[in-house]
DNA sequence: ACCTTCGGGACTGCCCGTTGAT
DNA sequence: ATCAACGGGCAGTCCCGAAGGT
């Protein structure tokens, strides 16, 4: 890889989690300069405005997070425990992530008014991504007759997004992950209700 | 009240308004400015900093959403009423709420870096004000008998905001109510199935 | 006169000077600082933006400078001596002039690209009063018997007027007013031809 | 010619239009940039500097102007007819040109405050060329016994310029041609009442 | 007592002309 | 001739006081 792309690269890496821990418009592009090292004529080089280099950056941000938790689900083989694969990888987010500052789509959610319309646009479809992926993974288990087939694949993946998000927004509020612990058990039962058992 | 005091009320709901859609960082003076229709000075006399506004404005809207919860949860029964009407009251928040902009104390949490500490305390508190609020619900459910007593109150109530709050989030991101009613529906059941079924 | 006010006229003076002898784009706000001894708030208490200044500056050099012609010219009693009293004015403009930078209309004629149509819409409505009102000269003067009829009152006027901005332009040029005497007395001697002679 | 020397004419064909029509300080190496469709660096290799490029890309917009009146002069046998021929040569100058925006020398000398002083000189020297042109036609007129003898050939010249170049100013702030039409039929009149008649 | 008017200065995102390494 | 980086300058906005006016 060419220099000039390590660079771009360096810059996306450490604007994004400028962005994602201080907000998109509070981070300021001498912070980035601070963060990168580089003066501002550097970081224009790569990225025509700032709005630029926050849509790449929350683009970054999302493939970062995106591809960890994909990685720890295909680790799994049966539905029941992707779900928790999903879980784990939601409380694991809040004290130590690829991103810091938690996730970038429900950061952008609260922040994004209506002046970024554009980074709204794609936090949108970032989580409708996120969630296509988890009712997939229940359409899937239901498939292999591993959940019970009444499962509404779609509302229960919401259901499980909203849960994780904000425990997640707790966890943050509270620079603790204690209050979250329970939230985790009482899905992972939830999901195992889902299942169909054999014996047991 | 002396004329004063209804300036300094009107900047209050203003700024709180304001602060609650745009960010607390983001919303300036000028727009404050704007939106009361008074010179900087004017503002400057009733609060000493921008900072300052802050913190009141951000009272003021918990204030007036907390008042809004409590006055339609006192108008229940029983407590499983009145966890309905909890929910039925985030239910609403996305739409029309007393303080526009849904729910002041997640969008702290979620803004509020380690450059506004007082600020955070302040929703730290409001959000652990708002989970023992819902708790002792829960606590005076098990005591009249209503709930079943091996409900967990302090994790139960933890559940419910943070499934609450991030189906709030998903309305607010998708500017549509529709993602989480099968969320409300589930919560409902949930919460029946705490009781002691008498007879039915 | 309030404090402001005399605040807003003198940013004026200072910043037609410099729009006049630097050009408008070149002179920067920090110029205008440095020329003011203010602050950037303190100018942009009373102007919005440069544009605006540019805008209203160019006016107040117009205003001065044809108040100045005006005044000569009106002190004197005939057609003929009222058009010498013009070419005497715009003979000591590139010496010493109301706004330093010789006639503000030419330079921004030669200076506004497409980039500031306002500007040169305003140059333009200024050319064509001074033109009129050399104009209106010729012809009281024909009207009152001084000048001949067949004298082209408008044609005259925009030849005088172009071999006096482009005589303003060559001492500029050359830092010289030598250059330009003749030039003066020649449309002295042209003018006076226009006039029928009584006796002589 | 090599392949550099090209790029170079190039480079200073393209510079020279901009340069003329907005301006040396406006017009910006990026413009520049667009203009030939080459890097920063590849100007930066003809050219050590925007000064630089400056005072080349003038001087050929003189040679190139200078060359067409030249060229227009010398197609013409007498000296009336030469300079008729330098009058319709700026008349056409603000309509099309070898370089677009009007006289290069004129436009230096209003926008080129004190602050490029090499630039300024050039353009004095580029004038008074002009001028001693001129003044040549007409001495050549008076020697060959076409032009009375009393007409005075430097102060003549300094007139003619000052006229057309006031001239083309009036065209360029009216894009339009009209405003100057009398002003040529003008000159041409005057130049001929310069010829000792024969007899006509 | 309440509000406006005026000014200060630091900071914002952005663009400039310029230089080396490649 | 490009690519990457530099650093200072640009116009404009920010939050904030102090003086003045009613």
């Amino acid at each position: 890889m060419k220099k000039g792309q390590l660079t771009r690269e360096m810059i996306l890496s450490r604007a994004a989690a400028l962005f994602n821990t201080e907000g998109y418009s509070k981070a300021s592009l001498s912070d980035i300069m601070a963060a990168t090292g580089l003066e501002k004529g550097g970081i224009y080089n790569h990225f025509g405005s700032k709005e630029q280099l926050m849509l790449e950056a929350f683009d970054y941000a999302v493939r970062q997070g995106g591809a960890r938790i994909k990685q720890q689900v295909d680790a799994q083989p049966t539905a029941e425990s992707k779900l928790c694969a999903v879980i784990d990888a939601f409380a694991t987010l809040s004290q130590e992530s690829p991103v810091p500052g938690g996730c970038p789509v429900m950061n952008t959610a609260i922040e994004s008014d209506d002046s970024m319309p554009e980074l709204k646009e794609r936090a949108k479809a970032a989580m409708q991504r996120l969630l296509k992926f988890i009712e997939q993974i229940i359409k899937d288990g239901i498939a292999e007759g591993e959940f019970k087939e009444d499962i509404d694949a779609a509302e229960s993946a919401t259901l499980l997004i909203a849960s994780l998000e904000g425990g997640l927004m707790l966890s943050k509020l509270f620079s603790s992950a204690s209050k979250t612990r329970p939230l985790q058990t009482f899905w992972k039962n939830e999901i195992r209700s889902w299942t169909r058992r054999r014996k047991q």
